[in-house]
DNA sequence: GCGATCAGCT
DNA sequence: CACAGCTGATCGC
């Protein structure tokens, strides 16, 4: 697509429509009350949040596209002035509430953007999204699709949100006498909040922000910020300590569940906060109750990770390229120190779809090579933050533009845009 | 003094 | 280290 014709998830730079796929912060670096560059597409349910995140912003700019609903956007080439018909389709991406993926169409082929997404093989959501998109590709191939690569590695398996969700309501069961809180962010999480109120006939009590979020997503009666209603709070995550969780043991016994795809762990030098060791991510053989609960981590005599994830998981992705088979892969996020050219994995996508792992990666040095790795399947640990490339716009060539603006070579190599897109 | 951006941290 | 997001420093206006 030819550059400055539509941005995604970008908002620093002159296009003609904009892309919204859902509100968290790291898809709207740049946007802000203030914020009035062009039209700006995106859900219903994020229509409401967004004035209400950016108090002040001009929703006359808001152009509300439903699931399943295609938009013709009549643009004007910047390049030879002509006119440019787009169609975007906007798709369920199930990830946080509001949150879309975008299919668009027009001379320069077929391009879908998921942004962030989580289509569980299982899911009826998923189904459902998954027919609408085959049925407005009609057997033609998607040319450039750009995907959620958070957890694009083998060694990244995790259940369904429904399995994790029996697992903290196994979780809280287990511990009548104790108060309960649960990390979450500033949006998402909220079915699995709902689904615990709904099995055990209780409210949830949330912080003030977060409880006028919660009504404008329409939930009425299961969010409370009265503190002696129930005992099954949410806390903002950044709060999620174990300092924080031992000043609550000093009042009242309580457990901390920490809902999350990455594997969290106790950070035994500071003692104070989480951490994730990235090399020992299966779960660990877990005494009693955790006998029962595949990848749930206990973290600390008083709190458990478990595997609760709004994006999907690697078997879960492999399943995605495979059904949509498309031309060319590039992955959104590449701020992930876990980051691996996705090409890597689909162009060989059939061999981790019988759950095989790493066995069968270890077959040919020249992958290893070719991936330029040094171990196989296991990720390439390296720490680069220069990788920032998060947001992109769609250029003529497909290629991935940078957002840091560091020079070229700087880049990673595993994140290099042309070898990315151009090839396959 | 303000917003935007970034570093540092969780 | 970070799914996402807070705080505080710094820069430009």
């Amino acid at each position: 697509m030819e550059k400055g014709l539509v941005s995604i998830d970008r908002w620093n730079e002159g296009s003609q429509a904009y892309f919204l796929t859902h509100l968290h912060d790291d898809h709207t670096a740049g946007l802000s009350a203030a914020w009035r560059r062009g039209p700006l597409f995106c859900s219903p349910v994020t229509a409401s949040l967004l004035p209400f995140r950016f108090r002040g912003f001009d929703v006359s700019l808001i152009r509300v596209i439903e699931v399943g609903a295609t938009r013709a956007l009549d643009l004007v080439s910047p390049a030879s002035g002509a006119p440019v018909r787009v169609l975007v389709t906007a798709i369920d991406a199930h990830h946080c509430p509001g949150a879309l993926m975008y299919l668009f169409h027009g001379t320069f082929g077929w391009v879908l953007y998921t942004g962030d997404f989580r289509w569980e093989l299982s899911s009826e959501r998923s189904q459902l999204a998954k027919r609408m998109l085959l049925d407005v590709l009609q057997g033609n191939t998607i040319d450039v699709l750009y995907m959620d690569n958070t957890y694009c590695n083998p060694s990244f398996s995790f259940p369904p949100r429904e399995v994790a969700t029996k697992q903290v309501i196994d979780i809280i069961v287990m511990h009548p006498d104790h108060d309960i809180v649960i990390a979450i962010g500033n949006l998402g999480k909220e079915e699995l909040l709902v689904n615990i109120s709904k099995a055990l006939n209780i409210k949830i009590r949330v912080w003030p922000e977060r409880l006028r979020t919660m009504h404008l997503l329409g939930y009425k009666d299961v969010f409370t910020t009265n503190t002696s209603l129930t005992r099954v709070r949410a806390i903002p995550r950044y709060s999620f300590t174990f300092e924080t969780i031992d000043g609550l043991n000093q009042m009242r016994p309580t457990i901390g569940i920490m809902p999350s795809g990455l594997p969290w762990l106790l950070d035994t030098s500071k003692n104070t906060t989480l951490y994730t060791s990235l090399k020992s991510h299966q779960s660990e053989a877990s005494p009693d109750l955790l006998q029962d609960m595949p990848h749930v981590r206990k973290l600390k005599h008083n709190a458990y990770c478990v595997p609760y994830s709004e994006h999907s998981c690697f078997s879960e992705i492999a399943q995605f390229i495979k059904v949509l088979q498309p031309s060319n892969i590039s992955g959104i996020v590449s701020s992930t120190y876990i980051y691996i050219n996705p090409r890597y994995y689909f162009s060989r996508v059939d061999r981790y779809l019988s759950d095989k792992s790493c066995e069968s990666s270890k077959s040919g040095k020249s992958e290893v090579d070719k991936m330029g790795s040094s171990s196989g399947c296991k990720p390439s640990w390296q720490v680069r933050k220069e990788w920032k490339i998060k947001y992109v716009s769609l250029t003529s060539s497909g290629h991935v533009r940078r957002v840091s603006g560091l020079p070229r070579a700087r880049r990673g190599a595993k994140i290099e845009a042309s070898d990315s897109v151009s090839s396959s």
